[in-house]
DNA sequence: GATGAATGAGTTTTCATTCAT
DNA sequence: AATGAATGAAAACTCATTCAT
C-alpha cells in the first residue's frame, strides 16, 4: 500500500535542526528552474526521512512521498537510492562549512576556532539528535564526508600550531583526535541525555589533546560554550 | 535462488584476524554437545559473513549457508537476525577482553597499558580490516558494546590517574577521547593503507590527550608498538 | 515454485454463483479508472480463490495469480490478506443486500419476506456450494458480517411481529433462530446433497420457531420456494 | 527457537472448562500402559492449545511442548496434525455424551431434556469461552462432530414427539433448528457478554420452534436454567 | 517532466515433518 | 519409545526499479 509511505511523510518533525537543514536545502527554492526545484525538494525530503528512519530503514517511496512526488519522479532525478544519499551528504557538508565559516570569522585564535567548532557539532547532537545521528551514519559510510568535515578543523589546527598553541604529532592524527572524540560524544549526546557539563569537558579534553595546558583548555572550552544555540 | 548464498559462503576469506576471531569462536567446538556446537558454528559463520558484507548487507540465509545449515536451523537457534548479531558482539567482547587481559598482566603502568591497548586495536584494523569494520559497525549500533570495551580502558586510565601520569577532565571524557580516536583511526587503517608511523602517532596523541607530556607520550607509544602482531 | 499458483488460477470454476458473485464484483469494471479496476479484479479473484480453498488455505500469491497480477501488485492495493478478505466480505454484504431488496419489494408480509429470505440463502448453498461455505466461514470470523446480514432479517421479523404473525421471546433471539438454522442448513446443503424437500422443511421450521402455526408455516414455506433460482 | 513454544505452554490456563475437559481426558491416566499414557497427554495438551490459539494458530511443536514431549514423540503417536485434531474431537464428543447422559437420567420428558441440553451447551460458552469456540470450530470443520452431537438431541426430540409435546416437520430439520440456534448463541455468549436472560430466551425459542406453546416453552426454559454450573 | 501502476527479486519467518541416535 | 536436531517448503511482506502514458 502506498498510503503507508504517505503516513510516514505526514508525521510531524519535531522542531529541530533537521528541519533546519531541510529548510536550508529548500531555501530560495522558488527562484530555481523547475527541474532543479524538484530535485532540491527530493533532497530535502531525503534529509528528513533519513534522519528519522536511518539509512537502511528508509525507502525510496518514503522519500518520494515526503517530497510530494512519486517514486517515478524520484528516478527522473536520481539514478538510485545511493545517489540521493550522496546528494544529502554533499548538502550537509556545504551547510556545515557555511556555518563553520560564519563563526570562525570573528575568532582569531586557532584554539578558539577549534573549541568553537567542537561546541557547534555537539550542539547539533543536543538540539537535533536525529540529524546528528544521520551525519554520523553518513560519515561511517563515506570517508569523503569524513575528509570534507576534517578539512575545516584541519585548517584551524594548522593555525593553532602556527600560533604555538598546539603541539601535535602530525596533522592527520590531530584532526582524527578532535574528530573521533567529537563524533563519539555526539553519539552519546544524541542517544542519552548527557549534562551540558559533559560538552565542556569534551572540548577541554580535545584541546588538551592538541597540546594546550589543562587550564587554558578548560578556559577556552568554557568561553566558546557560551554561544550555544546552533 | 538458493545457490546465491552458497556462492557467498564459498568465497575465500583472506587470511585474517576475522578468520582469527571466527576460529576462536569455533575453538574446541568438537568437545561440545551437538546443539551448542551448531550454535557456535552459526555464530562463527555470522562473524564471517557480517564482516564481509556488513550488517545491513547480510541475510540470514547467507549466514546459515556459511554455517552449513539451512535457514530453518538458524531459527532453531536464534530468534532473529538481531539475536545472532548480539551473540557475535558478545563473543567479540569476550575475545577482546581476553586478549587485553593477556597483555596487561606484564605492564604495571596505566599509561603503558593504555598505549598497549590502543596498539592492539589498531593492529586488528591492520591485520584484519573487515573484522575491524564489523567491530566498528557493531559499536555504532549498540552502545553496550561501546561501554563494554570502554570498561577495559577505563580501568587503565584510572590506574594512570592514580599514578599521577594522567591529568583528565573526567573519566568518561577521557575514555571517550581514547575510544573515539582509536575507532576513527581503525577505520582509516582498515579502509586505506596507512603507514605504521600513523599508528604510533595515534597512540602518542591519545596519551598526550590524557595529560602526558609530548615526550613521554611518544616514547611510550614507540615502546608498546614493538609487540605488534596481535 | 511459482507455477503452483498459476495452476490454481487455471483450474476451471464450476459454473456457479461464486462465479456469479465474482462476476457481479467485476461488473462494468471497464468503465473504472485503472487503479480501481485492478483492485476490483483482485477482490473478485479473492472471492474466487477463497471459496475454492477456504480462508486459511488461500495464499496471497494464489489470489494475485488468479487476478493476473503479481504479489507485489497485490500489496500495492491491500495492506495484507485480512484487508482483501474484508473487502470480499463487504462486497458479499452489498450483493446480498441488493438481492434481498429486489425480492422483498413485492412481498407485503413479514412472514413472507422471512420465508423468501431463507429460501434465497438456501438456494445459494444449492447453486453455489463453495460461495456458501465462504460466506459461512466469513461469518464465523467476523461478527460484523453476521450482524450485517442479520439486519435484513431483523427488519422482516419486526414487520411480522407488528402484523401479529410472529410471537417471539426477543428480537435478537428470533434473528439468531433464523440465522442459526439457515446457516447450519446451508452447510448441509453445500456439503452433501440434500433433497429440495429439506429446504422447505427448514423454512417451515424457522417460521414455526417465530410463532407461526405449523399449517401456515408450511404453506408459506412452499409458496416462497417456488421462485428458486437465485 | 524452541523456547518460544515452551513459553506458550507455560502460560497459565484460566480455571475453566477447557481445563475441565483437559483434565477429564487425563483422568486416571496413571493406570494406563505407557504408550497410551503419552498419547492421552498429547491429546489433552492439544485440547488446551487448540482452544487457546485456534486450530489454524496452533503448531505441532506447541502442542508437544504443552504435553511435555518433543515434536518427534508427537509423530510417534499421530500421523499428522489432523489426526490429533480428530482425536480431540472424538474426546470432546465422548465427554459431552457422558455429561448429557448424566443429566438426562433424571428427566422424563423429551422437552425437559432438550431444554436441559441446550442450557448445558450455553453454559459451556459462558464458563469456558475458548473451549466453546474450539467446539464450534471443530464442528465447522468436520460434519461428523456435528452429526455425533446431533445424535444426542435427536433422541430427545424423538422422545418429545412421542410424548406429543413436539410438532416438527422432520427430525433432521428439528435437530438442525436446535443445533443451529444453540451454536450461534454459543458464539455470541463466548465472544461478547450476553446477559443470562439471553440464555433463557434462546432455549425458549428453540422449544417453540419444536412446537411447544410459548408459555410452556418459557416455563421449561426457566426450569432447566436453574442447574446452571456445568 | 511527472505520474501511477506494476513488477519481481529478495528477505524474514514459520512449521509440519523426518530421522539418526 | 522418546529425543533432539535438522530440514525444506511455503508464506507474508518489502522495496528498488521500470515503463507506458
Amino acid at each position: 500500500m502506498d498510503s503507508k509511505y504517505k503516513e510516514i511523510a505526514a508525521q510531524p518533525v519535531p522542531r529541530s535542526l533537521s528541519a533546519g537543514i531541510e529548510m536550508e536545502i529548500k531555501a530560495d527554492i522558488t527562484s530555481l528552474p523547475k527541474r532543479e526545484r524538484t530535485r532540491r525538494q527530493i533532497v530535502a525530503a531525503a534529509m528528513n526521512v533519513l534522519s528519522r528512519q536511518g539509512i537502511a530503514g528508509s525507502a525510496v517511496q518514503g522519500i518520494a512521498a515526503q517530497a510530494g512526488v512519486t517514486a517515478g519522479t524520484f528516478y527522473n532525478h536520481f539514478k538510485d537510492k545511493d545517489e540521493v544519499i550522496d546528494a544529502v551528504a554533499v548538502w550537509i557538508i556545504k551547510i556545515l562549512e557555511r556555518r563553520a565559516g560564519e563563526s570562525r570569522e570573528t575568532l582569531s585564535l586557532g584554539a578558539e576556532r577549534v573549541a568553537n567548532g567542537c561546541h557547534r557539532y555537539l550542539a547539533i547532537a543536543r538540539n537535533d539528535p536525529s540529524a546528528a545521528l544521520l551525519i554520523l551514519e553518513l560519515a561511517m559510510g563515506s570517508p569523503e564526508l569524513l575528509t570534507a568535515i576534517g578539512a575545516i578543523v584541519r585548517a584551524d589546527i594548522r593555525l593553532g600550531v602556527r600560533q604555538k598553541d598546539f603541539k601535535i604529532f602530525g596533522e592527520k592524527t590531530a584532526v582524527d583526535l578532535v574528530h573521533g572524540l567529537v563524533m563519539l560524544s555526539m553519539r552519546f549526546i544524541a542517544l542519552g541525555n548527557m549534562p551540558s557539563s559533559y560538552e565542556r569537558s569534551v572540548v577541554a579534553t580535545a584541546l588538551q589533546g592538541l597540546g594546550l595546558s589543562p587550564d587554558r583548555a578548560l578556559k577556552l572550552a568554557q568561553q566558546q560554550a557560551l554561544s550555544k544555540r546552533r
